[in-house]
RNA sequence: GCGGGUGUGUUGAAAUUGGUAGACAAGCUAGACUUAGGAUCUAGUGCCUCCGGCGUAUGGGUUCGAGUCCCUUCACCCGCACCA
């Protein structure tokens, strides 16, 4: 019986199937792990070999801790509401339903070819009602509630209310959009609809006028990190600027959370400082400058994290958007201002990010008086300066402030130093260090000692606070779209009407157009009696990120149809240990979890504060295109190391017609009538192909599909390869060269078990030497799981095969836990030798074999000496030593100072003037 | 500009974390067997002036010993980008 992978594999992938194999059920006796894929949005394009990467990967980890006595709960599912369904749907009229549907049947069935381990059974879609109403409640929950900032948590905003009847917004502590202040009688004489509108700036899920990144192309409002470079991270479309009433989340009343429990996190540095930096905190001081316009006075705050420049302030800056900017203009400035506003509004977010160079603004007639020094400084206005950071206004210290400076420079304005010894002719100097000079009583301060005081003075005196800022901003929670969840909102008028619960889901109507309509109102406005007891339904749809912000809870009981997850199970599996998945998520659906999770737990939902504990970013798997050079004007096609001697076009050429670089001519010919009769300049024989690394994608004609790698290899080859690649969390391009090498292991695994038809397995008892290789292989693996080193395990396991042909060892002892040790990278073959070996249950709840010490030392061992040049010898260590025997022998040796055993290495220096190495093999 | 990371054969990469650099594969070369193939097996394969020496981007340092630690320079990748 030979290796026949198609036939094995189908036959378990069958089995597993139908008998519920991975089914997981809560178990109190069982420790719990869970691993969890961030779950696809299928589009249509299938998956390609670069998806599985991560789930290979994680289904390796799945299995071992099942094989560990893990009780593991590994789920999959869909993102299935987004935008290309919806693109897809203005285009054909088809329903993104229906097109969501087909794609997520394709998705399931090439998973199903590569043998993962999911629990099926806990499968759900985002789109469905059953798992939306769950989305939509944790919305009403956030309606329903306002950020404590005393007690650092979120509460019912009735509690807030009460304390507005009582005592008005005197200490009232709730994170908001505007400080606002007014009496407990204001607020009891308000009507309902001021109430409605005064709470607004308080509820953690909220309704307000933003400027928002609109996207006419898309016909919908983008978050921020659904735009680049000014255009729509999906489709490429220009974002423009536009203030709207949307849906807000506020994020921010948990920067601080979100920022400092990070730190308990197992998640790679670079991913922590990614999300540092989103959050953005920096510490500084807000300090009261006197303003005076005209005959008018009026006081402004600016920010500042440098207030010990403050003696280097020459002029102070508004953003053009703030509110400020006109009236704190003189009417003999207004034209000049109204008209440079005007350009700013005109620019595109585009431009202004792409043109950071240039230095714009104008003087507004005003002029502020510094409170330390009482000096009387100019007020401009200009794009430098952002209306959502701070207070949308700053004092600007040219000398120690590069964009200062380069604004200083271009308007002529004074640049004043206040470090010793520093050179401003020619840039600021910014950074923290020096003496202070022409600064009152900071002078002669260090400047990190002067920041402080700045800070105490400022306090001191009464002209300003300490302030914390945070980069992170609220979330637009609203998208001008269909495919998304409807939010559970009427109006009555202006007041937002939440829905009860029991009217939970409220399922997406059906419509027949899914553009938006033609006044620019979203497309659930088309739908037939969108309301709610006669009130107006809210017509936006939630973002993306609603339906992926809990899905990790939701599996851990997916079918629980009154609350979001029991306390039992979520007790139970508690939190995710392992998340695996791309880094592009980074500061969206990463940020936006850990927001959601952290609200839910305020509330008492859920056990955990954060929902993944370690989290495993896997690298990206580029294609590798192949190109043909064609012959300016001809139908010649010229080799790739020729092609310098000739005028030439590079074409991309399909992969499949390309093997080790050189192209498949008659396929070629036959790909498109264009090139039937081709003709090639070979440089000898094969024509040969160039190449380069990119994006896999379609119209690169580099695509390869996992479906036909199983069919050519098998999917235990696929898992073996992808994982043989490299490091997980490296990029890498797919090169199916050397697929062949894993191939071959497989077989020559197979060939330990069978030679032709006959089942060489014998139940003899195993030398020390086959032990070894055996026991080597288990530390190995073992220490590999936990650093995802899997390319090595790997290779440790191609050369205990190797090893093993060599002794000729076919023995049960041996053979029987190496199977199960593959298992969880190749599990159909490692299922197929397991059955073979007489067993009737599945090698998946197998118990990973224990890790036997005594046998990983051999007879001898070099004892090498690299003390004064290279002098090496070779010591007998006597026979047959078990590491205990050997640390004795070698603690016996004079002056051990330090003494590393491990697996089977012992490693040793001795002092002094003599370091000695053993190392025993 | 700021932050994070990487740099090892022809290629993917490994190196017990400071201890024989290049494991394991791929590619290439030669040979064997051939029912001629994208099969299998064997041997070789870092470089050189080859009984020796040199080699982990560069230059320096620490150390008995450095791919690994520290500093310099260079190159590339990723993230953020007027955040005051």
């Amino acid at each position: 019986m030979d290796y026949n992978f198609r036939e094995i594999e189908k036959k378990w992938q069958r089995q597993w199937a139908e008998k519920k194999v991975f089914k997981t059920e809560v178990s109190a006796d069982k420790p719990k792990f869970y691993v969890l894929d961030m779950f696809p949005y299928p589009s249509g394009a299938g998956l390609h070999v670069g998806h599985p990467l991560g789930y290979i990967a994680s289904d390796i980890v799945a299995r071992y801790k099942r094989l560990k006595g893990f009780n593991v709960l590994h789920p999959m599912g869909y993102d299935a509401f987004g935008l290309p369904a919806e693109q897809y749907a203005i285009k054909t009229g088809q329903h993104p339903g229906i097109t969501t549907k087909q794609n997520v049947d394709r998705y399931r069935s090439q998973m199903d070819k590569i043998g993962f381990s999911y629990d099926w059974d806990r499968e759900f879609r985002t789109c469905d009602p059953d798992y939306y109403k769950w989305t939509q409640w944790a919305f009403l929950k956030m309606f329903g509630s306002y950020y404590c900032t005393k007690c650092g948590k979120a509460l019912p905003i009735e509690e807030l209310e009460a304390h507005f009847a009582k005592n008005g917004s005197k200490d009232c502590n709730a994170a908001c959009t505007e400080e606002l202040s007014f009496t407990a009688q204001e607020w009891n004489s308000w009507d309902e609809a001021r109430k409605s509108e005064v709470l607004m700036n308080y509820r953690i899920a909220y309704r307000g006028k933003t400027s928002v990144n609109w996207c006419p192309e898309l016909g919908t409002v983008l978050a921020n990190d659904e735009v680049k470079d000014g255009l729509s991270v999906r489709g490429g479309f220009p974002v423009v600027q536009k203030k709207m009433d949307q849906w807000l989340l506020r994020v921010s009343a948990y920067a601080e959370r979100l920022l400092d429990s990070l730190d308990s996190l197992d998640w790679t540095d670079s991913l922590k400082e990614m999300q540092r930096n989103w959050i953005g905190r920096s510490s500084g001081t807000e300090v009261v400058f006197k303003v005076i316009t005209g005959d008018r006075e009026r006081d402004v705050t600016i920010f500042t994290t440098r207030a010990d420049t403050m003696f280097g302030v020459t002029f102070m800056v508004l953003a053009p958007e703030s509110e400020l900017a006109l009236e704190l203009t003189t009417p003999t400035k207004m034209a000049e201002v109204q008209e440079y506003l005007s350009y700013v509004q005109k620019k595109t977010e585009r431009e202004r990010i792409s043109d950071t160079k240039t230095v714009t603004g104008v003087f507004s007639g005003s002029y502020g008086i510094n409170p330390l020094t009482g000096e009387k400084v100019p007020v401009w206005i200009s794009e430098y300066v952002l209306a959502s950071y701070g207070t949308g206004a700053i004092m600007a210290v040219p000398a120690h402030d590069s964009r200062d400076y380069a604004f200083a420079r271009k308007f002529d304005l004074p640049i004043v130093p206040i470090i010793e010894g520093c050179d401003v002719s020619e840039q600021s100097f910014d950074a923290k260090e020096g003496k202070m000079c022409n600064s009152g009583f900071m002078n002669g301060m260090d400047v990190k000692d002067a920041i402080e005081a700045a800070k105490d003075y400022v306090e001191a005196h009464h002209l300003g606070r300490r302030k914390v800022n945070y980069r992170l901003r609220d979330a637009i929670f609203s998208r001008q779209r269909y495919w998304g969840e409807p939010f559970p909102v009427c109006f009555d008028g202006d007041i937002a009407i939440p829905l009860p619960d029991e009217a939970l889901p409220l399922e997406l109507p059906e419509i027949e157009e899914f553009k938006p309509t033609e006044t620019g109102e979203p497309p659930l406005s088309r739908a037939k009696d969108w309301t709610w007891e006669g009130k107006p339904l809210e017509t936006s749809t939630m973002p993306g990120f609603a339906g992926s912000s809990a899905y990790y809870l939701r599996y851990m009981d997916p079918h629980n149809s009154q609350a979001l997850v029991s306390k039992e199970a979520n007790e139970y599996w508690r939190n995710v240990d392992l998340y695996v998945g791309g880094t592009e998520h980074a500061t969206g659906h990463l940020i936006y979890s850990r927001f959601w999770n952290k609200f839910l737990y305020d509330l008492g939902y859920v056990c955990e504060d954060e929902p993944f504990r370690k989290l495993v970013n896997q690298g990206m798997i580029q294609g590798r295109s192949s190109f043909v050079y064609r012959v300016v004007g001809t139908n010649q096609f010229v080799s790739s190391e020729l092609k310098e001697q000739y005028q030439t076009q590079e074409l991309h050429v399909d992969i499949s017609m390309v093997r080790n670089d050189r192209l498949d001519k008659d396929a070629f010919r036959k790909w498109s009538p264009e090139y039937a009769d081709a003709q090639f300049i070979p440089a000898d024989g094969d024509y040969i192909c160039g190449s380069a690394v990119e994006k896999m994608s379609k119209s690169m004609y580099n695509v390869v599909n996992p479906d036909q790698i199983c069919e050519d290899y098998g999917a235990d080859t696929l898992r073996l390869y992808e994982m043989f690649l490299g490091p997980l969390e490296q990029s890498k391009p797919w090169d199916t060269k050397g697929i062949d090498g894993v191939h071959r292991f497989l077989r020559k695994f197979w060939k330990l078990f069978y030679e032709g038809d006959t089942f060489l397995v014998q139940d003899e008892e195993a030398t020390p030497q086959e032990l070894k290789v055996l026991h080597k292989l288990i530390a190995k693996e073992e220490s590999d799981i936990d650093t995802f080193s899997f390319n090595t395990t790997i290779s440790a396991f191609m050369i205990a095969v190797n090893e093993l042909t060599d002794l000729g060892c076919h023995k049960k002892a041996i053979l029987e836990p190496l199977a199960v040790m593959l298992s969880p990278f190749a599990p159909h073959i490692a299922e197929e030798l397991w059955h073979a070996l007489g067993h009737q249950d599945t090698v998946t709840y197998a118990s990973f074999p224990e890790y036997v010490q005594a046998y990983t030392v051999e007879d001898t061992a070099t004892y090498a000496v690299s003390f004064n040049g290279k002098t090496r010898f070779t010591v007998d260590l006597s026979k047959s030593l078990a590491p205990a025997e050997v640390e004795a022998h070698v603690r016996a040796l004079p002056q051990t100072e330090k003494y590393v055993g491990e697996g089977s290495i012992v490693k040793v220096i001795v002092v002094p003037g003599k370091i000695v190495n053993i190392v025993v093999k």
